[in-house]
DNA sequence: GAGATGGTGTAACTTATGTTACAGCTGTTG
DNA sequence: CAACAGCTGTAACATAAGTTACACCATCTC
């Protein structure tokens, strides 16, 4: 509900950063640097769904990175220190079986952060998914240590909390519905409208072959799905591209 | 943690109740009895995992109750008002598409709870999913109303609170994983052992519709496939039963 | 015990999806 | 420019799963 009018607010941030894409490296003298280059930009996007003395706590503690496109955020297997509040940008969050085949699951943006990794804080349980970066994007890392006292503290950190898992379920639950109830052109076509929606662009850059990854098929299928929809009058397709008519 | 050494030591119910499965109906004079004639049972069960004055907290406003085999917890839209958390029993939990199309997404036993009624808790939405009683359960019932307050002043109630998030999202996963990654024989061989490890019997009552419907596939296709895996010996089939040979 | 109901077995067929193979095209690299 | 790597299109075939149809039981009810 705090999330909502979040979304509307983007917030542009212009610093260039002296270091690269995997945060797991970054130093303590950057990130104080960091704060208190943008202290009105951090209380800024997030004073609208934290009290003002958790927000000085997230100032505190919390240290602002950015992700490049393409970027591992989270890895199968590894122990999560940090919580990611997204600010901007978009994360996809992936599922690998033991041959390497992959699903996607859903999508991070915005005002968000990864419930899977709220159980690893929690409970420092090791990552059951991986977490890739599909644009540029930027987050608050705030230590995992301050996970559980702000729960106890915070009521608009359970909200936080407690909202944010509730959308991760709902998306989980989304998938095993297309999964169960859908034929693979159906899933193709939602798979598309979700990326036009959230990348905000009708036409996407990306190959039959990274979709068919996604979606755990294989390249010919999405290649004769798609001519399919093209004859259909749905998008139109061009090398690397695909134009989506809505 | 704390809650799997709970799963050791079951306790019996014997007491008879004046009342049927739906405990949305179950009057507070009821409950009074109830709780009056089990104040030990209730507190043996429950104090491995809880603080004392969680425990009182919990004798003070909860409710035990008894549901069969067969009876619908809670339904698709419902809005769910308390917490239950299960004592001894199962729960299986499904999800249904628009035309009625049905998929066993997990169960849930003993001393858990069902993540996707917290979130109903603390953010009065309905409910995405149907609960149904597999064998007699018996349950206590918490109102909503506690959830967040409980969040904020016992550790134990977090621990347990999120060990529950993070059981059901395991859940989840591995659901999502059984439909993109196995093949439907597959899927079918690990829902049977599932069945024989949660209800501790190699024999089981249950009809090829029942299961078809469980894994929203086909009966003919089950029987098909069960069949092949008696002729390899891995099961014996009977009318109405299927025996496992583990 | 006749009929109805529901569970199981099996064959024949259909459909969705995956696989293999290959051709043509585009852009990059030496 | 020649060679190469990666992307797309298409045909032919293979497999998993769903569908239809029907026979045969077991159990229950009138």
């Amino acid at each position: 509900m705090e999330l909502s009018n979040f979304k509307l607010q983007f917030f542009k941030f212009d610093l260039s950063f002296p270091f690269g894409g995997d945060f797991y490296f970054y130093q303590k003298k950057h990130v104080n640097e960091l704060i208190s280059n943008l202290p009105k930009m951090n209380l800024d996007s997030i004073k609208h769904f934290f009290e003002a003395n958790l927000l000085n706590e997230i100032a505190k503690v919390g240290t602002t990175s950015k992700v490049e496109a393409g970027d591992i955020l989270i890895d199968f297997g590894e122990q999560i220190k940090f919580i990611p509040l997204i600010l901007e940008g978009a994360i996809k969050v992936v599922r690998e079986d033991d041959n390497g085949d992959e699903l996607l699951l859903y999508h991070v943006d915005f005002g968000n952060t990864c419930a899977m990794t709220l159980n690893c804080c929690m409970e420092s349980t090791q990552s059951e998914i991986r977490a890739i970066c599909e644009a540029d994007t930027t987050l608050i890392m705030i230590p995992a240590e301050y996970m559980d006292p702000w729960l106890a503290e915070y009521k608009t950190w359970r909200v936080f909390i407690f909202e944010n898992y509730h959308n991760r379920m709902a998306e989980l639950l989304k998938a095993v519905d297309s999964l169960t109830f859908l034929n693979l052109d159906e899933r193709l076509e939602r798979y598309l409208l979700d990326k036009v929606n959230y990348l905000k662009k009708n036409t996407l850059r990306i190959t039959h072959l990274e979709i068919a990854t996604d979606l755990n098929s294989s390249r010919v299928v999405i290649s004769r799905m798609l001519k399919k929809m093209e004859r259909n009058g749905k998008l139109t397709l061009g090398r690397n591209t695909i134009q989506i008519h809505s």
